[in-house]
RNA sequence: GCCGAUGUAGCUCAGUCGGUAGAGCAACUGAUUCGUAAUCAGUAGGUCACCAGUUCAAGUCUGGUCAUCGGCUCCA
C-alpha cells in the first residue's frame, strides 16, 4: 500500500498508509492531551473532520475546541443536534432551512405550521441531551449536485433544494446523524458527546433568506460552549448586560420615559436626562465652535416642494410622515436637515475665498420607523441629529475630511468610546454624479482614514446614491453595534439646488457638500452612553454631581446654606434632608449613581466642612466647600480639557 | 409591517378550576434624630392596557385594537 508523509507544525513527518484518517494520524503525532481538545483539523490549510482520510502528504494543524474556530465548529454541530432533536420529535411536519453558528451561539430555522411553545422548547432541549448522551457520530458523505437535489427533493426539503440550486459546485457534502441528513460543508465534531454545555435561548420569527416576501420561518437560537463553566459565565454576562440595558436604567435613574399616550418612538426627557443631554449639547457646541463651525437653527417643517427639489420625495418618502396642509399649501415634517442648510447657503452669493463653510445644527428630525423596529432610545421616530454640512472646493476635500475624522474621534474619546468598527462604502450601482467626482471623493475618504492610521473595512457598492461615505460604529455592552458617526460626500444636492460659488476664474462653480453626524442622534448616543457607563456617568456628565445628606435635623440650616453655596460654585448639587437614617440616604444616592455624597453631621457643621464619600465607597477627609468645588472642577477639566 | 411572547397600584411582581384584587418597595401621616447601601407603625392608592363578545358572574375564556419585549427587515 502506498505511503504518505504526515506532519504537524514543528514536528517531524511520519509515514502513514495512504487513506489514513486525520484522527488516526494525530493519535501518533500529538499527545493525548492535545487530542482530547481537538475537534477537527486543518489539513494543508483546509478545515476537515477528524474522520477525513488523507490521500496525499499532509500538514495537519489540530483545531482545538477552545480556539475561535473550534468553538464555531462546536456550535455549528450544536445546531445540527438541535435539528436532529426537532426531527426526532416532530418528524416530517417540520422542514429544515439553515442552521449556522453565529457570534454568540447558533440558530436553526425551521418551517412548521405550529409555533414552538415554551414547553416544546424544553422537550427539544431534553431530546438534545439524549442525543449528546448517545454519542452519535457525524458521518460525512458526498453526492453529486444532481443526486443531492433529487435526494432532498424526495424528502420534501424544498429549502435545501433551493440552497443546492445556488451552489456552484459539482459535488456537495452531506452530514448524517441518526436519521437526519443535512446539506453541510462541515467540518463537524466527531460525535455529539462533545456537546457538554448548551442552552436554547429563544424562538423568533425570521424570513427565509431575510426577505419579507418569502415565508416566515421559526428560528430557535441557542448557545454552546466547551464546558459548563464557560456557558455559565456567558449566561451570567447576559444577566449583567440586562442590568445595563438603557431602558431599564433610564427608568431607574429618571432619565427619560416613553408613554403610550404620547406615542411610540417619541422620547420624553425627564429633568435628569435633560440635564445629561444639555451637558452633551453644550460640550458639542463649544467643541464645534473651537473647530471652526458655526451654529444654525432651522424649522421642523417645510413646504413639500422643498422635499421634491431635494429628491426626498423620490428616494425617502417611505420614511417621511404624511403632509399637513397650511393655507392650502402642503408642508412636511423634516426627515433631514440638509435642505435647510442649503437654504441658508443660498441666502447669499458665495466666493471661493469663503470656503470651507462649516455649519452645524442639533436638528430634530422625524422619520417613520416600522413598529417592530422601535427600541428604547436606540431606534425612535423623532430624534435630534448632531448634524453638520461642510461646503468646500475640490482642493479642500482631503483636509476637510481629515479634520472631520479628527474631531469625530476626539469627541467619541471624550465620551469614553475608544473602540469602533469603521466602514468605507463605495459607489453603488445606481448613482448620480460624475465618475471623476466619485473617484475624487472616495480617494479623499480613503486617504483621510489612512493618514489617521485607522483600519477600516471596505463596503463595496454600499455608498449612498449621492456619494461615498464613512460609517463609524460603536459597540454597546449588549454586544450590539450601533451606527453613530457617518461622513458622506454629496454631489447630488448641490446639483439639485443649483448651488454655486464664484471661483478664482470669476466663473460659477458647484461646491462640494459633506454631510456628517458624529453622535448620530442624541437619543441613540445617550442610550449607548447609558449602557457604556452602566448609568454611572463620569463626573462631568453626571446629572447630579453631588448630594448633601445630613445626619440629623440639627444640621438643616447649615445644609441649606451649603447647598446654595455649592450651586453658586456651579456644582450640580442636590440635597436629601429627609428625616431618614444616613444608611438609607447613602443607599439611595448610591443607587442613583451620584458620584459624590456630602455627609454633614455635627462635626462638619461646627468646622464648616463636608465629609466626601465617593460613589466607589471611598471616603475623603473632611474639606471646605471651596475645596470640594475645586476638586470637582479639576476632575471635570481633566475629563474634557485634558484631551483638548 | 411579519412571527412569537407579554400587558394587574408609581416600580417589581403574585393572583389556583371563571365567584368580584394582593405583597414588597415608593407615596402620605405619626413616632424616632440616628455617622457611610433599607428605623418602626399606620393610611391611602386599581376602568386588572383598551374595545367588543360568551356567561348568572370575566383579571381569568373568545375576538379585535394599542403598546412593550425577542427576532426578521430597515437605519441616526
Amino acid at each position: 500500500m502506498a505511503e504518505i508523509l504526515v506532519k504537524i507544525p514543528e514536528g517531524e513527518p511520519l509515514s502513514f498508509p495512504q487513506g489514513v484518517t486525520a484522527g488516526e494520524a494525530l493519535k501518533t503525532l500529538v499527545s493525548g492531551k492535545v487530542r482530547k481538545q481537538t475537534v477537527a483539523v486543518r489539513s494543508n490549510g483546509v478545515s476537515v473532520d477528524l474522520s477525513a482520510s488523507l490521500s496525499v502528504d499532509s500538514l495537519l494543524e489540530p483545531i482545538s475546541v477552545d480556539s475561535a474556530e473550534g468553538l464555531e465548529i462546536l456550535r455549528h454541530s450544536a445546531a445540527h443536534v438541535m435539528a436532529l432533536a426537532v426531527r426526532q420529535l416532530y418528524g416530517n411536519e417540520v422542514k429544515v432551512a439553515i442552521g449556522p453558528a453565529i457570534e454568540d451561539g447558533f440558530y436553526y430555522d425551521f418551517d412548521r405550521k405550529e409555533p414552538f411553545s415554551p414547553e416544546e422548547f424544553e422537550r427539544i432541549e431534553t431530546k438534545m441531551t439524549e442525543i449528546v448522551a448517545a454519542r452519535m457520530p457525524f458521518v460525512r458523505s458526498e453526492m453529486s449536485l444532481a443526486e443531492a437535489v433529487d435526494y432532498f427533493g424526495r424528502q420534501g426539503e424544498s429549502y435545501k433544494v433551493e440552497l443546492l440550486q445556488e451552489i456552484g459546485a459539482d459535488r456537495v457534502s452531506l452530514y448524517q446523524q441518526g436519521d437526519f441528513v443535512d446539506l453541510c460543508r462541515g467540518p463537524h465534531l466527531p460525535d455529539s458527546s462533545w456537546l457538554k454545555a448548551f442552552k436554547l435561548l429563544r424562538v423568533a420569527g425570521s424570513y427565509w433568506r431575510g426577505d419579507e416576501k418569502r415565508p416566515m420561518l421559526q428560528r430557535i437560537y441557542g448557545t454552546a460552549f466547551f464546558d459548563k463553566k464557560d456557558l455559565n459565565h456567558y449566561l451570567h454576562q447576559l444577566e449583567e448586560a440586562k442590568k445595563r440595558d438603557h431602558r431599564r436604567l433610564g427608568k431607574e435613574l429618571d432619565l427619560f420615559t416613553i408613554q403610550d399616550q404620547i406615542g411610540p418612538g417619541l422620547i420624553l426627557w425627564q429633568p435628569r436626562g435633560a440635564q445629561l443631554r444639555r451637558l452633551i449639547e453644550d460640550y458639542w457646541k463649544d467643541e464645534h465652535y473651537r473647530h471652526g463651525y458655526e451654529l444654525l437653527y432651522t424649522p421642523h417643517i417645510a413646504r413639500q416642494d422643498l422635499w421634491r427639489t431635494s429628491g426626498h420625495l423620490d428616494f425617502y418618502s417611505e420614511n417621511m410622515y404624511s403632509p399637513m396642509e397650511i393655507d392650502e399649501v402642503k408642508y412636511q415634517l423634516k426627515p433631514m436637515n440638509c435642505p435647510f442648510h442649503i437654504g441658508i447657503y443660498k441666502s447669499h452669493r458665495h466666493s471661493y475665498r469663503e470656503f470651507p463653510i462649516r455649519w452645524c445644527e442639533l436638528g430634530t428630525v422625524y422619520r417613520y420607523e416600522r413598529a417592530g423596529a422601535l427600541h428604547g432610545l436606540m431606534r425612535v421616530r423623532g430624534f435630534t441629529q448632531d448634524d453638520a454640512h461642510i461646503f468646500c472646493r475640490p482642493d479642500q476635500l482631503d483636509e476637510e475630511i481629515y479634520n472631520i475624522i479628527d474631531l469625530n474621534l476626539h469627541i467619541l474619546q471624550t465620551f469614553g468610546f475608544v473602540q469602533y468598527d469603521i466602514y468605507l462604502s463605495t459607489r453603488p450601482e445606481k448613482y448620480v454624479g460624475s465618475d471623476d467626482h466619485w473617484q475624487l471623493a472616495t480617494e479623499a475618504l480613503k486617504r483621510a482614514l489612512e493618514k489617521k492610521g485607522l483600519s477600516y473595512q471596505l463596503d463595496p457598492g454600499e455608498g449612498v446614491f449621492y456619494g461615498p461615505k464613512i460609517d463609524i460604529k460603536i459597540k454597546d455592552q449588549l454586544g450590539r453595534s450601533w451606527q453613530c458617526s457617518t461622513i458622506q460626500v454629496d454631489f447630488n444636492l448641490p446639483e439639485r439646488f443649483e448651488m454655486t460659488y464664484t471661483g478664482e476664474d470669476s466663473k460659477e462653480h458647484q461646491p462640494i457638500m459633506i454631510h456628517r453626524a458624529l453622535m448620530g442622534s442624541l437619543e441613540r448616543f445617550v442610550g449607548v452612553l447609558i449602557e457604556h457607563y452602566a448609568g454611572a456617568f463620569p463626573l462631568w456628565l453626571a446629572p447630579e454631581q453631588a448630594r448633601i445628606v445630613n445626619i440629623t435635623d440639627d444640621q438643616l440650616s447649615y445644609c441649606e446654606a451649603l447647598y446654595t453655596r455649592l450651586r453658586k460654585f456651579g456644582i450640580r448639587v442636590e440635597k436629601d434632608l429627609r428625616n431618614e437614617k444616613l444608611n438609607y440616604k447613602i443607599r439611595e444616592a448610591q443607587m442613583m449613581k451620584v458620584p459624590y455624597m456630602l455627609v454633614v453631621g455635627e462635626r462638619e457643621k461646627e468646622q464648616g466642612t463636608v465629609t466626601v464619600r465617593r460613589r466607589s465607597g471611598e471616603n475623603l477627609p473632611p474639606m471646605s466647600p471651596q475645596d470640594f468645588a475645586e476638586l470637582v472642577r479639576i476632575e471635570c477639566d481633566e475629563a474634557i480639557g485634558g484631551i483638548r
